[in-house]
DNA sequence: AGAGTATCGGAACGATAGTCCCAATAGTAG
DNA sequence: CTACTATTGGGACTATCGTTCCGATACTCT
């Protein structure tokens, strides 16, 4: 039995997350083809068994990896709305900043996210998670706003993915007025 | 040699595009990750050292299939935007039509080519057939509608995405207002 | 027709994958 | 302290993968 009364960590959780980041950090460099039972292993520092003990399959570890990265997504997002929305006009450009860091320093985390992305096209199980973040975001906006709400999203993505495969990454002069453009109500 | 001075398909030519059809039948059924040299052969009824004599390498066969779906692609992203642009007010709903269409049944395949899409992520040689429709409708456009061409590709790309992990697909109705909104101008 | 070359297709090789087995260890409840 | 269970970690088994080898076949050019 892994619960304990108290709630205090388990023994095993310490090393169950370890190989949850280590995954993580396997799919932003070589993407979800090279996750492995043994590159994870690697990764971790821990032997090849271990990753096979704390997870039943190597899908389970994939589920659970995406699920955690997809909880992080949400709370970026959130943060990217909130600027957005509630600084006026320096909401563009809090945006641009955000979209340039995502897919600058932070471009392997983001193909980590639009992998799941893919993943959960073709795995009902994965899709709560990958629409954690459209859902909790689409209930905090008022309801005639809904329609530029989703079009915002959706120019969001657009823009992340499309950035993606820049062979250098936009800056945020570069994004400004594009994101301005999609912010500016009609 | 191959080549041929009349132009004349040589003979092995027939064989390689069905490896290349059979391999995007393979990647719209399974994913990317689904495609080995013996899923491709079985899929295309051919023996399996049939692909490794047509493509040096699997990744070689992965590339050309890729390709080759990146020009169906911006053959039919040409049309969604000729739709939109050509027949004024009822733009929207051709547009909603072909994206309910892309979510629909033709999901599969494009599937495929968010997984292009990510693959190009990783590896720059991908990255020209994976921008080749934006920069040909880009290039499409008037100077000065620019920005609201990109926050309109932005946008198609966000809706198909998102529309990828809908349990159901949306509908052309449940798509319009927001590519209503979208496709207005500022 | 015959030589030469492109293509085909069966078999197999080495590498690597997922997963299982089992002995050793450590922390905990009684 | 002792029994018990969770966890660790090394090794191995089996399946499948990418790729190569090589003999058979078919097409083309002279």
């Amino acid at each position: 039995m892994r619960q304990r009364v108290d709630g205090r960590k388990v023994r095993g959780e310490k090393r169950r997350t370890e190989i949850i980041e280590a995954t993580l950090r396997v799919i932003e460099r070589d993407g979800v083809a090279g996750v492995t039972h043994r590159t994870v292993a690697k990764e971790a520092g821990v032997p090849t068994t271990s990753t096979t003990y704390h997870f039943a399959t190597l899908d389970d570890l994939l589920i659970a990896t995406l699920i955690d990265c997809a909880r992080d997504m949400a709370t970026e997002v959130y943060w990217m709305i909130d600027r957005a929305r509630s600084r006026g006009s320096r909401g563009a450009e809090e945006v641009a900043n955000l979209l340039a860091e995502a897919l600058g320093p932070r471009r392997g985390r983001t193909m980590a996210e639009y992998e799941l992305y893919l993943l959960a096209a073709r795995r009902p199980e994965l899709r709560p998670a990958a629409r954690r973040w459209l859902d909790v975001l689409t209930s905090m906006v008022r309801h005639d706003d809904e329609v530029a709400f989703r079009v915002f999203l959706a120019g969001i993505d657009g823009l992340l993915i499309q950035g993606l495969i820049d062979d250098e990454p936009p800056t945020a002069e570069e994004l400004r007025p594009v994101v301005d453009y999609l912010l500016k109500p009609r």
